[in-house]
DNA sequence: CGCGAGCTTGATGCCGATCAATGCATGTGG
DNA sequence: CCACATGCATTGATCGGCATCAAGCTCGCG
């Protein structure tokens, strides 16, 4: 279990600013180091000495700001890097030929994005921001190279890349096997345990993708999402008000995701 | 696309017959070689120069032999080594607490099995075989510090767990969005283009699986799945006798993949 | 203030699950 | 070698959960 972080403070006002568009910024103006940052903890750096760290505060060329409903990278771009959340939030979605898509991810500070692009040189999925964001940049020919050289980085980044195939599977257990109340309970659960890693309460969020999104993730359409929020408010389990939610029986939510009555 | 093959030959008998037991065999005994294996340009060697797989010869420790039904690693068991698939069929399959389980994947030769494991040292889903098989060991630390020493292989060992995520995205579309008869036509169409690579007929093909296995990686029923190969025989696109299937009518199959009724 | 994106709620219908029975192949022991 | 068991597949009848269609509602924002 990662340790739990506190809460982090905003970023400086004038650090903000700056993302009025996609703007690349030098590491060298802003000091970008995965030494100090809060995240080092829950992204990347996990378990790294800090010689290992040092040459990967190098490495980290650059942060980019990302607006809201703006997207980090797009289906067929050439991969390049793969990207650590900083601040903000992301999906990830794959479309088929004809309009259907699926979101196959969210994702949150500390977690990387990216490597849906390895395999063939080219992103297969967006990513979209789902507010106003930033993210370190991490060149990943030279995340490779580095990772040739420390084997502490190289183990990781195997990991994190693992933990991502295993998050997969948990997703196609719970869209091929779960009714409604199941999918939303598993949803929440997942959501409100990595809160409450990064120091956030884990009973009281504020969501930041839209029915919709949510639906779409868990293979439902929007009412029914809705449908099934309202139930579990009637049911006393989570009080919702719009995209601000309480978690009000943790208990309830986890019988729900190991009940079987599918 | 991955360069066909000629169909592979049947393994020498004597080899065949120490598969009474999951047996370890060392590879000096049986000459294991990547360099002159038939399957070199579908497994993990592809574009690797002479020199790189000569090192992965070496590092090929021992073949295991797995029977119909036998699991080559089960939940929960500590992770050593990937597997690569030499002759048979394995499908991996996820299990909740309650009884339900998902069928995550289905592997054929040259297609490699563990990455579940990396993340947390140890597997998270078993693997099966659904016929006597044979696998390649990997040993993953061996693995590693190899691809340390050499770039083509770290690549591409690097390609095949994204390109194993980017299928899994793949399956959440599918899962999320589809209906039976598209869900089991992207199924078909997937299967004959991996048997096709493999040297095989792409119209005609036996089935590895029962009704209720495919069922369950597809988020369906067995009879679901059975009432739709009977619906695909009778427009004519499918010949269906118990596992033999033909494949009549493949444009009818692209079709109903990228149909939008949903 | 009024517009529009997002959310809620109701009525209805359909796809696939469920329950149930039969058919078909393989294998095993009498 | 047949009788029977067993596992798998097919097919039918019925049911239920979620999609769909259709109104309103809420809230943030220009």
């Amino acid at each position: 279990m990662p340790t739990p972080i506190p809460a982090e403070p905003l970023d400086d006002p004038a650090e903000r600013r700056v993302s009025s568009k996609v703007v690349p910024i030098r590491a060298a103006t802003l000091k970008v180091a995965c030494s100090s940052c809060n995240l080092r903890e829950l992204c990347l750096p996990v378990g790294l000495a800090p010689n290992d760290m040092d040459r990967l505060d190098a490495l980290v060329e650059s942060r980019r700001a990302v607006k809201r409903g703006e997207v980090l990278y797009g289906a067929g771009e050439a991969f390049r890097s793969l990207y650590a959340v900083r601040t903000g939030f992301f999906k990830t979605r794959v479309a088929a030929e004809d309009g259907r898509d699926q979101v196959t991810g969210f994702q949150m500070a500390g977690e990387l994005l990216g490597f849906d692009g390895i395999g063939s040189e080219r992103h297969t999925c967006d990513a979209v921001a789902l507010e106003d964001s930033q993210v370190c940049v991490l060149p990943f020919g030279q995340l490779e190279s580095l990772s040739r050289q420390f084997g502490d980085l190289q183990r990781q980044l195997h990991k994190v890349m693992s933990r991502e195939i295993v998050r997969e599977h948990g997703v196609m257990l719970l869209l091929g096997s779960m009714r409604a109340e199941e999918r939303l309970a598993a949803f929440l659960l997942n959501l409100t345990q990595r809160l409450q890693a990064r120091g956030f309460s884990p009973t009281s969020l504020v969501l930041r993708m839209t029915r919709e999104e949510i639906g779409s993730y868990l293979g439902l359409k929007l009412e029914t999402v809705s449908r099934t929020f309202s139930k579990f408010q009637d049911d006393g389990v989570l009080e919702v008000r719009q995209r601000q939610l309480r978690v009000l029986d943790e208990a309830a939510l986890r019988q729900l995701v190991n009940s079987t009555p599918c």
